[in-house]
DNA sequence: CCACTGACGAGTG
DNA sequence: GCACTCGCCAGTG
């Protein structure tokens, strides 16, 4: 074993939950990090998403806002407007004020 | 080491 | 429901 590995590694935990948000549903941040260990740490899950590679094939798209909206992007509005098209492409409906109604499309893993 | 930032969120008023 | 504060912590300068 590794005794130095104390710095976390928390990224590929996060990876593994959002890869398996299905087709069609949506996580919160906080949903994520919880799901992965990692409660109450909403913001990593965040950041984790960030260091993705533009061809990742981890479903990013599918990770939103516990207000059940795409998170606003500081770098800009692009990859905002990708996600919501990804998202409406897989059925995913988004109501005025560009939100999705939560308890309608919510990822339950226990099912 | 410190200050600041940021794909977040619960709590408060 | 909105605006604000505070806690969270990796990355950057």
């Amino acid at each position: 074993m590794k005794p130095e590995s104390h710095h976390s590694t928390a990224y590929p935990r996060i990876y593994a939950v959002v890869a398996a948000i299905p087709r069609g549903k949506v996580a919160t941040y906080g949903q994520v990090a919880e799901l992965a260990g990692l409660p109450g740490r909403a913001r990593q899950v965040g950041y984790a998403m960030h260091a993705l590679d533009a061809d990742t094939p981890i479903p990013w798209h599918r990770v939103v806002n516990a207000r059940g909206e795409i998170s606003p992007r500081t770098a800009g509005p692009e990859a905002g407007t990708l996600q919501r098209q990804l998202l409406e492409t897989e059925g995913v409906r988004f109501g005025v004020g560009g939100r999705i109604q939560l308890d309608r499309y919510r990822w339950n893993p226990a099912t």
